[in-house]
DNA sequence: TCTCTATGATTGATCGGCTT
DNA sequence: AAAGCCGATCAATCATAGAG
C-alpha cells in the first residue's frame, strides 16, 4: 500500500517578501547537450566527475546531481511507456536499450542552437 | 537573451486533448476526492484503463488539475458543484439499492 | 482567420522516506 | 550523522487545440 503526499507544509516557505528564493534555472542547449552526452556514458556520477562537469558547464554540483536524478527518472519512465502500451509483447526475445535518446518514442532529440 | 525559447521544439507539439468521457472520469475522481486528490498508483492504473490513456497521462492530469484548481478555486467552482452533484446522485442510487436489497433479503 | 483561453507535457527543483 | 537516490509532486512554462 502506498500513501499520499499532501504530507506537510509547503514547498519552500515564501520568505515573507523578497525575491523568489528558488529560481528555475534555464539550462543552455550546450549544457544540456553535454549533460546528455555524459549521461549516455554513465547513468550515475562519481563525485569527481560531477565536480568536473559542474565546473565545465558552470553549474552547481547540486544542479548536476539533480539533473542526473531527473534524467534517470525520465529514462525509466520512457522504458516503462515504451514497453507496456504495446498490447502484444514479443513472444520470445526482449533485450535492447542502450542508445536511449536515439529511441523512437523519445520526445526530444534535436537541440536547436540558441543564439545569444 | 534572444529568447532562449524554442529549446528544441519538443514533442508536446502534437498534443491531443483527451476524450470527453476520459475527462469526465478524471474530474469525477478529482472532485469526489477533493480533500485529498492524490490517487494511489493502483487507482491511477485503474483510471488509465478506464480513460484509455497512460498512467503518466493520468499523473500529468492530476498534477495540472491540482495546481490549477488551487491557483483559482473560483474558476472551478461551477465544475466542482457539477461533479459533486453527480456523485451525490450516484451515491443515492447505491443507498436506495442497498435498502431495497436489505428489505427483500431480511424480513 | 485571428485572439485569447483551456489543457497536455516537460523539467528544474523540493519533500519525505529509505539506503549506503 | 551525512549524502545520494528514488518516487511523487510542485510550479512555471511551452506549444497546441479549441472557443468566440
Amino acid at each position: 500500500v502506498k500513501r499520499n503526499p499532501p504530507k506537510t507544509a509547503k514547498v519552500s516557505e515564501y520568505g515573507l517578501l523578497g525575491q523568489p528564493n528558488t529560481i528555475r534555472t534555464n539550462f543552455t542547449t550546450k549544457q544540456l547537450t553535454e549533460l546528455e552526452k555524459e549521461f549516455h556514458f554513465n547513468k550515475y556520477l562519481t563525485r569527481a566527475r560531477r565536480v568536473e562537469i559542474a565546473a565545465t558547464l558552470e553549474l552547481n554540483e547540486t544542479q548536476v546531481k539533480i539533473w542526473f536524478q531527473n534524467r534517470r527518472m525520465k529514462q525509466k519512465k520512457r522504458e516503462k511507456e515504451g514497453l507496456a502500451p504495446v498490447a502484444a509483447s514479443r513472444s520470445a526475445k526482449e533485450a535492447n536499450e542502450a542508445s536511449d535518446q536515439s529511441n523512437c518514442t523519445s520526445p526530444e532529440a534535436s537541440p536547436s542552437s540558441v543564439s545569444s | 537573451v534572444m529568447i532562449l525559447r524554442s529549446r528544441f521544439l519538443d514533442a508536446r507539439r502534437k498534443r491531443r486533448n483527451f476524450s470527453k468521457q476520459a475527462t469526465e472520469i478524471l474530474n469525477e475522481y478529482f472532485y469526489s476526492h477533493l480533500s485529498n486528490p492524490y490517487p494511489s498508483e493502483e487507482a491511477k492504473e485503474e483510471l488509465a484503463k478506464k480513460c484509455s490513456i497512460t498512467v503518466s497521462q493520468v499523473s500529468n492530469w492530476f498534477g495540472n488539475k491540482r495546481i490549477r484548481y488551487k491557483k483559482n478555486i473560483g474558476k472551478f467552482q461551477e465544475e466542482a458543484n457539477l461533479y459533486a452533484a453527480k456523485t451525490a446522485v450516484t451515491a443515492a442510487h447505491a443507498v436506495a439499492a442497498a435498502v431495497q436489497n436489505n428489505q427483500t433479503n431480511s424480513p
